[in-house]
DNA sequence: AAGCTAAACGGAAGCATACTCCGCTTTTCA
DNA sequence: TGAAAAGCGGAGTATGCTTCCGTTTAGCTT
C-alpha cells in the first residue's frame, strides 16, 4: 500500500501555471477587487478556468493559497521577537507586524467572508498558527507580570483585526491602537 | 408639480405581506441560516418571490430593514444615557448595548458583507446614526478629561465589535473587553 | 352594490457565476 | 521515439438572485 510506484518529477507546464494563478489572484486581491469571478482569474493567468480549478479545489482554496506564505512569515517571527526583546516588548512589535498582514488581507476579508463555511472553517485552518503564536507571546508577558491573566489574548487580537478590517486604510491608526489595548491590559488598571 | 391626485391609503395586503416577510427573513437570520436563499424566505412568509421583490429592492435592503429598529433604538438609547449618567458612565453602558446589538447582527455578518457593493455600502447607510451617537458620547468624555483626545472613536467601536464578530458566542468577553479599552485610553496611560 | 383603477400578487423566465467533465495536448521518462 | 501520465481548455451544469408580466384584489367612486 502506498508504495512510490515511479515518482515523476512535476511538469514544469503545472508549475508555471500555478504561480501564474496566484500572481494574478494576489493582485486582484491586492487591487481591492474581492468580488473577481474566477473565470477573470484564470483569463488574466492565461489559462483556462479548468487549470484554475485543477491546481485549486474552489475559491477559499486559492485565497488560502495566497496568503499562506505571508501568514508563515508572521508566524516564523514570532519566536525571533520573543528571543530579542522583553516579552511585552516582543508581543507589542509582533502585534505590529499582524497589522501589516492584516491590512494586505483587509480586501480580500469580503471574500474571507463570503466563502461557504463562512470565516470559520477558512480562519481555522489558516488561522490556527497564529493563535498559538499569540498566545506564546502573551503566554510571556503574563508570566513576567506585564499583563494580567484575566484576559483572552485572541480577543486582543481580534480587537486590532477589527480595526484594521472595519477601518479604511490607516494601518497607523491600528497601531497606535495595539497600545491602547495594551495600556488597558497591564495589571491594576481600571477604567 | 408633485400635486398629490387623491392620495388612496395604502393596501391591507401590501402591508400584511411586508410583515410577513420581515419576520421571516428575521426569524431566518436569527436562527444563523445566514445563507437563506430569497425564495425559501418568501414562502415561509407566505407570498411568491415577486413579492418579495415588490417589497425589498434585493437581499441588502431586505437585511437593512430587518435590522432598522434595532439599530434606531441603540441609537435613540444614547442620549438618554447621556442625560442620565456622567460621560464615561454613559459611553461605558452604551457600548454594552452596542456589543448586544453586534451579537444579534452577529450571524447575519457574513449576509452583510456578501451583499454586493461590500460592507461599505451597507455600513455606511445603516451605520451613520451609531457613529454619530458615538462621537457625542466620545466627546463629552474628553471635554469632562475622562479620555485622550487623541483617538479616533470609531477604532474603539470597531474593536469591540471586532471581538464580537470574530469571537464565538461569548458577549460576555466583549463587555469585559470594553473596559480594557476604556482603561487604555484614559489620559495618562501608556504601555 | 357595482364598476373602475391602481396596487399587489405569483411564479416562470432570465441571467450571473461558481464549479465539473471530458476529449485533446504537452511533458516526462524509458 | 513512443507510451502514459499530467495538464489544459472551455462548453456544460447547477444554483440562486432578480425581473417581467399576466392575473388578482383592495380601495375608492357613484
Amino acid at each position: 500500500m502506498t508504495d512510490t510506484p515511479k515518482a515523476r518529477r512535476p511538469r514544469s507546464d503545472g508549475q508555471r501555471s500555478r504561480l501564474a494563478l496566484l500572481a494574478a489572484a494576489r493582485s486582484a486581491f491586492m487591487a481591492g477587487e474581492s468580488d473577481i469571478r474566477m473565470d477573470a482569474i484564470a483569463s488574466r493567468a492565461g489559462v483556462g478556468v479548468g487549470t484554475l480549478y485543477r491546481h485549486f479545489a474552489d475559491r477559499s482554496a486559492l485565497i488560502e493559497a495566497v496568503y499562506a506564505d505571508e501568514r508563515d512569515q508572521l508566524v516564523a517571527s514570532a519566536p525571533v521577537l520573543a528571543a530579542r526583546h522583553k516579552p511585552l516588548e516582543a508581543l507589542r512589535q509582533w502585534m505590529q507586524l499582524f497589522v501589516a498582514y492584516a491590512a494586505t488581507k483587509k480586501m480580500m476579508t469580503p471574500v474571507l467572508e463570503t466563502v461557504t463555511g463562512g470565516a470559520a472553517s477558512l480562519h481555522e485552518r489558516s488561522g490556527a498558527p497564529i493563535i498559538d503564536a499569540m498566545q506564546r507571546l502573551t503566554s510571556a508577558c503574563v508570566t513576567a507580570g506585564a499583563l494580567r491573566d484575566d484576559i483572552d489574548p485572541m480577543d486582543m487580537l481580534r480587537a486590532v483585526y477589527g480595526v484594521c478590517t472595519i477601518a479604511g486604510d490607516r494601518p497607523q491608526q491600528a497601531v497606535q491602537f495595539i497600545d491602547i489595548v495594551l495600556a488597558g491590559a497591564r495589571p491594576g488598571v481600571t477604567p
